[in-house]
DNA sequence: CTGAAAGCGCTAACAC
DNA sequence: GTGTTAGCGCTTTCAG
């Protein structure tokens, strides 16, 4: 790499002219920085970024922590994080905990010495079921700035970009009320999640408000050891009525959708299924899945803004939480 | 952040010393080393980051520029690529070049100040359409490796990783025709890319070589402009005998199945379908999509130790080309 | 208008 | 066994 020393060797002038002139200082002459500004730009000069972090003490790199890459939420936010950091002219380095706590402690360790600015990050399944945040608040006091989104924790002060969890799942389950539907089930493989059980309880309350639905609520929470397919198998075997079922994760309902297809149910007629998912891949069903868009892009540019903000001071000193919207989309699985 | 210059000031002691204390040097005193190593541990130091690698002039950073993230099979070469990187002690700095030459420029240009020791990555679409490749051949002017995946220039002397694109193509077209297949459509999304018109040519190889074979082939390209399913019901509609898919992108095939079974055809009976990707979420169909698996995983890995091989000179000096094996996995759309 | 010098945090050759 | 010094590449104050 060319270095301002090189080019002062070069032009006979000292580094602090080079280094002036490139920023075009008052203090220097027009034709000396023309010259060395010529140079600069024959040699591809690009100052070591390295040099500028040390001095400055900014990195201009933002440590995102996301539990996995494959889940299309994750990609997506990763996806919005990144467009947006680069938009503000910020690079990113991530990392993957796997949903493992000792991953996610581990990257955090590993990048807080200076190499970020501060994090965004989503918390691994483990650290939300044994609910340890230590190594986030070791951070807080050290005065590196943190946003969560998605899988937040209440007993960390910081920013925060969540969704209305339960007022999603309830809006969902009320249109499904509102179908007329007298058997609403609901499948979760994220139940010990924060997000899961928020979305639960916006279930079982919509149910509980409706004076004329007679049906206890069905719950089915898929773990990682069951089988996914077994399972909906078994629930369309043992839930003969089932008409309506709200999938609060971003697989299940595709997979119910399928089944119920080939057991030969009438979609939507006879049985309405809604989703929750950003739009995806998984939309290449037929008929298409009715989903509830997270709007998952808003809320990965939402989450490098805050912390930008709060890297420029720019934010009030307590913790903001911000809400993106959601929006139940209605395609072909619901009437 | 705690410096070494406060342990000194605390201990009375000279920076170099607690440097080499937290060294284990063998010229400073046992009592010297643990009592530096304590106080160090008791107020959590962690060496600078980037005064060591102004120091070292090395990143421990690999810069990755992708041109998708929303893509399953990017997502996980990235996966891969983080894991391993990781496991070897380096971080990554990610870029989405979204398709884009500027974008892929840009990121280049904007990590090779220093930022990172060395780049992975696979060429965005319009890279590849209109063969620019000057940006990558000046990174390697400046000694600065760069190994490329999947999406590759032949005119760039770097190390590599692909899979055997011709390859597999032509082994899943044969495996259509030893089930005795007679109108074989091949659909693609990519036939811009390299890879695409790899495949392609595989896939012509075979008909040309099969004897009893009598129609001509077949090869469907959806632009980004195309609507996919409207495409596909053109196929089906136009095409009434076809027997065979390809498709060698990896979501066409899902499309086309769904699309087949709601017209009726028997999946595998009257007609067989081989999809191109790696396991995925897009395997929730009924019956199980076959396909190619291009050993994602394996592939991002690869590039990983390539690089850090390069990094560490372990290398020979030209150029490695490491081609991963893919794999026919009949599931059930296939005989 | 230009240059010398200090310092960001660290390592390492070289004193003492 | 410990300390001094120089230097990685850069910015910035202060002299000239």
């Amino acid at each position: 790499m060319v270095t301002l020393k090189q080019l002062a060797e070069q032009l006979n002038v000292s580094v602090s002219t080079v280094s002036k002139a490139l920023h075009n200082s008052e203090e220097i002459s027009k034709d000396t920085i023309q010259r060395v500004q010529e140079l600069a730009k024959h040699l591809n000069y690009r100052p070591n970024r390295m040099a500028l972090s040390l001095k400055s003490n900014k990195t201009k790199t933002l440590g995102v922590i996301i539990p996995s890459i494959l889940n299309h939420f994750f990609a997506k936010a990763l996806y919005a994080i990144e467009t947006e950091a680069s938009k503000q002219g910020y690079n990113i380095i991530t990392c993957v905990s796997s949903e493992m706590l000792s991953k996610e402690k581990n990257s955090l360790q590993l990048l807080s010495n200076g190499s970020v600015d501060g994090f965004i990050m989503s918390l691994a399944e483990e650290t939300q079921v044994k609910n340890k945040t230590e190594h986030i608040a070791v951070l807080l006091k050290q005065n590196i700035p943190v946003v969560l989104f998605d899988r937040v924790a209440d007993d960390i002060e910081c920013d925060k970009v969540i969704i209305d969890d339960f007022g999603a799942a309830y809006e969902a389950t009320k249109h499904l009320l509102d179908e007329g539907r007298q058997y609403i089930v609901l499948i979760s493989e994220i139940e010990e999640l924060s997000v899961g059980k928020l979305r639960t309880n916006g279930y079982l309350k919509a149910l509980s408000e409706a004076s004329n639905y007679t049906e206890e609520p069905v719950v089915i929470s898929v773990t990682k050891d069951d089988d996914l397919e077994a399972v909906i198998d078994t629930l369309f075997a043992a839930n003969k009525k089932v008409d309506g079922i709200l999938s609060i994760d971003n697989t299940s309902g595709v997979v119910a959708l399928h089944k119920a297809l080939k057991k030969g149910y009438q979609v939507p007629e006879n049985l309405s299924i809604i989703g929750f998912s950003d739009d995806n891949v998984l939309a290449f069903t037929d008929p298409k899945l009715s989903t509830i868009s997270q709007h998952t892009f808003e809320i990965g540019q939402a989450a490098v803004k805050l912390l930008i903000d709060r890297l420029n001071k720019k934010s009030s000193p307590s913790p903001i939480i911000k809400t993106i919207k959601t929006k139940l989309i209605l395609r072909g699985t619901t009437k």
